[in-house]
Order: C-alpha cells, then sequence, then structure tokens
DNA sequence: ATGAAAGCGCTAACAA
DNA sequence: TTGTTAGCGCTTTCAT
C-alpha cells in the first residue's frame, strides 16, 4: 500500500476532470448524461487502483458525515447491547456507523456526549435519556436536529420515541401475582425515579393492585440507587429479612434489579418462589435456565432498536415524522416461569 | 442556536487572524509567545459565542479524526461489551470516540469493516479477530497502522495483542475435575477451531488430561458451530443423551458455551452437578447465583479493554511498542462454585 | 457531455 | 508577536 489513492488521482490518469469522476463514483453519470464508455473507464480506473473514498473529506465537504451517535446508560447492560447491535446492523446496511457511549445516568455526561457527538457532527442521535435534560431535547427539536429517543421518553420535548407498553406490562405482573392469592408485594425499583419507564411500570402495578384494593406499605416500595445497586439491594433487603416483615412477592423493575435480587436473595438463603415469588422487567436469556426459572415481562428489543433507527433515518433524509408516527409503542408480554408460581 | 460558529468568526470579531485564534485555541499560544492579553481575548470571545470547533475539519486537516475503531464477534455478549465499555471509558478520558463493529466471525465483514473503517480514517483499530484474515493483519503492520488484537492472537503477524492465559485456565479447571476423581469429561467447543483462545484453551485442558494419563473420546469432544449454537448445542446434547454414553463433567469453552449448555442440560432434565459437573471459560454475573452456582475461570475483562486501549494509543502517538509489550497475557482465575463440586 | 473553479473549516509553513 | 496563504479531498455550481 503505497500513497492513498484520491479521485485527483483517477482523474489525472485517465485525463479527466475530477468532477467527471465524483459523478460518475456517486451514480450521478447518468443523471448527468455521461458518456457510458467514460462511466466504465472511470470505473475500471477506480477499481484497478482500488480507490477508496476519503469519507473525512466527503463529510467535510457535504456536511453528512454519515455517523450516527447512540447514547445509553450502560451498553453492558444486555437489553442496551442488544439494541446497539440491532442498530448497528441496520445503520452499516446503510452505510452508517455508530459511535456508541455509556452516560450512567448521569445528566452531565448525557449533556457533554451529545456536545462532543455534535461537534463530530454526527448526522443523528439515538439516545436513552437520562431524563433531567428536557432543555437539551427542545433545544434539539428546535434546530431540527435528527433524533430519537429510545426506552425512555419525555412527553413535553415532542421528539420522537420508540418505547414499550411499561404499563401494561407491569399490570400483567400485578394480576399475575393475584391470581395466585398473593397479595403481599413489594415493589423493587430504582432512583432517579422519574425515569419514564420506572415511573410508568411503578403506576401501572400500583394501579392494578388499586384495582384489587391493595396498597403497597412504604416498606415495601424500596428504591436502590442506580450507582450502588449491588450494596443496596443486599443491604435493603437484609434489613427487611432481619424486620421479620417479608413480603410474599417481589416486582422488579428492570433487568438489572432482577439480577441483583436474584443475587441478594440467594445471599441472604430465601428460596424462590417459596418464600418470595418474583418476577422482572425485561427478560434475559438466563432466566429461562436458572433454578428456578425466572418469571419476567418480556420487551421486543431487537424491534426498538429497528424502530428507532428507521425514524432516525427518515429525519436525517429530510422527511417530516408525523405526530402519530412520532411516538412508538411496541406491546410486552408476561412470561410466567417457576419464580412466580407458587408451589400449592 | 443560529448559524454555527466558525474560527473565523471569532477572528474577524476580534480582529486578528485565524491562526491566531487556532493556535490560542490548540494551546498554542505560550509556545508561540502569544500575548497573554490577547489570549485572554480569543479565550473569552470563544466562550462569549460558545465556539466548538467542527472537529470533521479538524480530522480533515491533520489527518487525525480523534477516533478509533473497535470490531468484535457480537457485542451483545457481556464479555465484548464490557470490554468495550472501559475502551470507551479511557477513549472519552483522552478525547476519543469508538466505533463499534460486530462481525459474527465472519471473516468477509471483519474484512470489510477493516476497510470501512480505514475510509473513515480512524486513528486506530482494536479488533477481536475471526483469525482468517492473517494478510491483513500483516498488511496493518507493515503500512504501520495502529492496531491492536484482543482475546485472540496471530502469533505470526506481529501485532500487538492482549489476551489472558487460556492454557494455564484450561488447566486448572481439568486439575480440579481431576481432583475430585472425575474422569469421564466432555470438552464443548466451537466452530471455526483455529481460534487461538479455542485451541489454546483446549490444548491446556488436554495436556492436563493427558498428564493423568486420560484421554477424551472424540464423541465428547463436542463441537458447535457458533451460527447456530442454541440448535446444535440442543440436539448434540440430547443425542450424546440418549446414546447412554454421558459424561460426568463438562468443560465449556466460552461463555456463550456455557449458557447454552445449562439451558440445553435443563431442558433435558440433567442435573447440575449430580448428573454432570460443569466449568466454564469466562465468568458472567449470573453464575454467581443460579442454583446451583456455575463454577468458571474467570478473566480480568476490564483490564484486557484498558490494556488494549493504552497500547493503542501508544502507537498513535507514534511510540514504538517493543518486542516484550506487544504481548501482553493477563492472568486467570478459576472460581469454584457448586456446579464442578461433586456431592460426596 | 465535460471541465474549471470555488469553498467547506481548519492547521501550519512561512512571512513580516 | 501576529498575519498571509496554501491546501487537505471532495462536491457542486456554473460555464462551455
Amino acid at each position: 500500500m503505497s500513497k492513498k489513492i484520491s479521485l485527483a488521482d483517477i482523474a489525472k490518469s485517465l485525463g479527466v476532470s475530477k468532477t467527471l469522476v465524483s459523478l460518475v463514483l456517486n451514480k450521478k453519470g447518468d443523471k448527468y448524461g455521461i458518456n457510458q464508455q467514460t462511466q466504465k473507464k472511470v470505473l475500471a480506473k477506480a477499481k484497478e487502483l482500488n480507490y477508496s473514498p476519503n469519507v473525512v473529506a466527503q463529510g467535510f465537504r457535504t456536511g453528512k458525515t454519515k455517523t450516527i451517535g447512540l447514547i445509553v446508560s450502560d451498553i453492558t447492560n444486555q437489553f442496551y447491547s442488544r439494541i446497539a447491535r440491532r442498530i448497528e446492523d441496520y445503520a452499516w446496511a446503510q452505510g452508517y456507523s455508530v459511535i456508541i457511549c455509556s452516560s450512567d445516568e448521569d445528566v452531565e455526561k448525557e449533556i457533554n456526549r451529545i456536545k462532543l457527538l455534535k461537534s463530530r457532527k454526527v448526522d443523528g442521535l439515538i439516545i436513552s435519556s437520562s431524563q433531567q435534560n428536557a432543555d437539551g431535547f427542545k433545544q434539539l427539536r428546535n434546530t431540527k436536529f435528527p433524533h430519537v429517543l429510545i426506552d425512555r421518553c419525555f412527553k413535553e420535548t415532542g421528539s420522537p420515541c420508540v418505547t414499550v407498553d411499561n404499563t401494561t406490562g407491569a399490570k400483567m405482573a400485578a394480576k399475575h401475582f393475584l391470581e395466585q392469592g398473593i397479595k403481599d408485594i413489594a415493589l423493587l425499583s430504582i432512583t432517579p425515579e422519574h425515569i419514564s419507564t420506572i415511573s410508568e411500570r411503578t403506576n401501572g402495578f400500583l394501579s392494578a393492585l388499586a384495582e384489587a384494593k391493595i396498597n403497597i406499605p412504604t416498606e415495601w416500595h424500596l428504591k436502590i440507587a442506580f450507582s450502588k445497586i449491588e450494596s443496596e439491594m443486599e443491604k435493603k433487603l437484609a434489613e427487611l429479612h432481619k424486620s421479620g416483615n417479608m413480603p410474599k412477592a417481589i416486582f422488579a423493575l428492570n433487568n438489572n434489579l432482577t439480577s441483583h435480587c436474584l443475587l441478594a436473595l440467594r445471599k441472604l438463603n430465601i428460596s424462590i418462589p417459596n418464600d418470595i415469588a418474583l418476577i422482572g422487567f425485561d427478560d434475559m436469556l438466563y432466566f429461562g435456565f436458572t433454578q428456578p426459572s425466572i418469571s419476567a415481562v418480556s420487551q421486543p428489543v431487537e424491534e426498538i432498536g429497528e424502530k428507532a433507527f428507521d425514524l432516525l433515518l427518515r429525519q436525517i433524509n429530510g422527511e417530516m415524522i408525523t405526530k402519530s408516527e412520532r411516538f412508538v409503542r411496541l406491546p410486552v408480554n408476561l412470561i410466567i416461569r417457576e419464580s412466580s408460581t407458587k408451589p400449592q
């Protein structure tokens, strides 16, 4: 690999202009009525010299970098990595690259990443927001910067968003407990609580219980800090256990919570589902084969990525997203396994 | 947000040259002996106008995009997402972005991604290679394109590489089985087998058994295709089970294999560790709290990412990597849990 | 049907 | 201590 071949090299070696070469290589040859022979020659030469365009120069010139940014709280969480994977697949198929950032539910980081990604001139942004940054999204909207929210949604900003039916999912879980006569239920939640998925799931769950005239006492409404999930989970469950006031079931509001709850319960030697039943929101592969297997509200994860990228691409291509399309809510379903099925 | 502010805007509004502004903003003011007052003025104006540089233009001009590419087989695998996460953290701290690509163990995809990433002028590449692309890496070496291999290594190409001590890890697993008097052991492997981690683990395991005069019969050397892991796992284990010729233990060569083995065993109603003992290479969080908990050879995953980025950055900065530094092998350790401990 | 030339925003060699 | 200028590789307007 000697020197990098440029458009000019091709043009020179063929004795034609750069314009011509550019046009042909960008498939605008026919549009501009360029001689078929000439086009063939150019294409052949490009191949011969193993030309590949300098994408940075293209991006610089056109203002389109064919790159998108993806910001999630933690790419290590399989929920996000599965979304990322699907987005990546779709993106590459359309010639886009994706820069991935983790924000750790930290607004500052989120804002910073958005800024940096914009200075890198990404064509669009897909974001699972910490949701403390409404102004930022309003600004994105106002400046018509292509973006779509995933998982968590802001109603206010009008940003396109792809999420799931959290309310219904949580209600299904509640009903499943109730159907088995389980009434002493704890809700395992996370702070910050304002996150839309968390609040929707919480509301759905509580309202389904309320319909059955059941209230969750505050000591059973556990709130764990995102950043200290491991230690807090153990501490809080241990305290509860020690107090002797254990619920008969737990609904954990996301996969992380479910996993760490499992871990803590195990350490405390509390048996599932005999001592306590468990349902988690968001399914994971391993839930299917642990002993006992874990019931969960399953989300169409890949589809979230798919729809989000589609919505983003359409914005990038200048399409208007109508109000009705702007807010995608995908259905979930409850997978009942052993952890929520009390032995008779 | 009216129009985007450029260097020229600052220069004009201050009545100085772009050079001056560029120099100051790039902290070369002192080096070039620019008046402190002037520097202050520039900095203040930049802040006032909320200037942020067009990174694409910078990259175009300097040839450095402050972007690196990361290619792994599947970002959805937590082993890789944890590495990615650490790389991302380190990269951002140094002003680098990372573009993530999944190659699905497919050479074509891998080659294609490398090509595209290069046309995007990334400053360097971190790759977990499918290892059927030695020529590609030789070329990277010859052209001095900064890159480091992770997880899987080529001895031939001389590319810097960060991996773990697979041989020792596998030997520890073998010895652990042997110490308990377990001799009927199956090896659960993946194709393509030429992958260095797989072959090293295989060799380590087999050699430890050979020392104890034990050979694994071919029907117990199970090879599952990466792309069809789920279906093949079930099929092969079911066949084995039906044949009545079941081993007393299984060593699974990566986390995916372990997980799907667990799943299949569960479906077949084979109990761990009573019917069969199990150790996996590469630990996962959930191994710690399943029933039974799963023994595993644990890798310093984050450290792989860390070391890899460090090695890459040094290349990008023009440093020579000495031969002794070129090949990093991190230690592993065996975590013994219930799945490998036969009840007496 | 093809070419000349400008310019995207920035950096750096050279001048002053 | 500061400014002038060229040019990175490409696309695109306008001319021919």
